[in-house]
DNA sequence: CCAGGAATGCGAACTGGTTGCAACAGATAC
DNA sequence: GTATCTGTTGCAACCAGTTCGCATTCCTGG
C-alpha cells in the first residue's frame, strides 16, 4: 500500500484522500468489485467522493499496473489488485464465479503460440460455461 | 435460410421483411458484424427498418439458437450464425481478430472439467492477447 | 378477407462509462 | 507558514450501446 503511494508520487501524481481510501478498499480483501461498489465503500468515509473520481483513479491505477479490471459477464467491469493474477470462470446459469490460477491456461497458451504465434492474456474476459451444480440441469 | 424461416413460423413468430433481410445479411458471408452494421446493411434495401428492430430480431434469433453474439473487445457486440462455432483471439495492440476452431479449446475444457467440474463455452468472450506481429513489440 | 396478436417505428429511457470546466487542494519553494 | 504551481475533484452534461413503452402496422390462421 505504501509502495503504491510512493509509486504515485514518483509519477508526479498526488496522494489524495480519495486515492488513499480507494486503495484501502482494494487492499482490504481480494473480492472483485465494480466501480460503483468501490464508490459506495469509499463514500462511507468520504461521502462526496464522486463516482467519476473513482473511475479516474481506477484508470490511473490501471495505467500504473496496480489494478486490473475484468469483465465477468454482461454487467459492469470488476476491479482488483494486479498482484492477484488469475483468470475467471463464470457460470451462465447461476452466475457463480471461480478464480483459476494462471497456469490453468498454460495448455491454451501453448496452443495459441504454436498455432497462431499468439500470446494470450486470458485474464481480461471471463470464460463462460456451466458450473458443476448447473451443468447437469442444462444437459450439455 | 428457409429452415430458419420455418423455425420462426413453427414458434408462432412471423416472417417479416426485416427478418428476411436480416437473415440474408447473416447468411451472406461469415463476417462478424455489429447490430449497427447489420442495420446499415438491411437499410440499403429497406431504409426505415429501425435499429431497435434489428436488436429485437437478433435477440429472437439468438433465443432460437440461430445466431450468437460475441464480445471481441470493449466496443459493441458482434453477431454471427451459430453454425460457425469458433472462439476468438483478439490482439490488444492492433485489434486483429483470429478465429479459433472449437477443438482449440479442448485442453482448456478438459482442465476445467477436471479441476472444477466446469463445462466451458469459450465462444462468448474473446481471449485477449498479442498477435504474432505485435507480441515482439510489447516484449512480453 | 377478416380478426387477433405479433412485429415495427419511434422516441425516450437506461446502464456503464467519459469529459469539460471551474473550484479546490497536495507538494514544493520561499 | 504561506504563496504558488499544477494535479485532482465535484459536478453536470455527454456518449455509446442497448432496451422499453406504446400506438400503429401487417402477417397469418381461420
Amino acid at each position: 500500500m505504501e509502495q503504491v503511494l510512493d509509486l504515485l508520487r514518483s509519477h508526479g501524481s498526488r496522494v489524495t484522500t480519495s486515492r488513499r481510501l480507494l486503495l484501502q478498499c482494494l487492499f482490504q480483501d481480494g473480492v472483485h468489485r465494480t466501480a460503483e461498489e468501490l464508490a459506495a465503500e469509499v463514500q462511507t468515509s468520504a461521502p462526496d467522493v464522486h463516482l467519476s473520481t473513482i473511475y479516474r483513479n481506477l484508470d490511473e491505477l490501471e495505467r500504473l499496473g496496480v489494478v486490473v479490471h475484468a469483465h465477468l459477464g454482461h454487467g459492469p467491469a470488476t476491479y482488483h489488485l494486479a498482484t492477484e493474477t488469475h483468470g475467471h470462470l463464470v457460470c451462465e446459469s447461476c452466475g457463480a464465479m471461480l478464480e483459476a490460477p494462471q497456469d490453468f491456461f498454460d495448455a491454451l497458451a501453448r496452443a495459441a503460440a504454436r498455432d497462431y504465434g499468439f500470446t494470450i492474456d486470458p485474464r481480461h474476459f471471463a470464460v463462460l460455461g456451466h458450473c458443476a451444480a448447473c451443468a447437469p440441469a442444462t444437459a450439455k
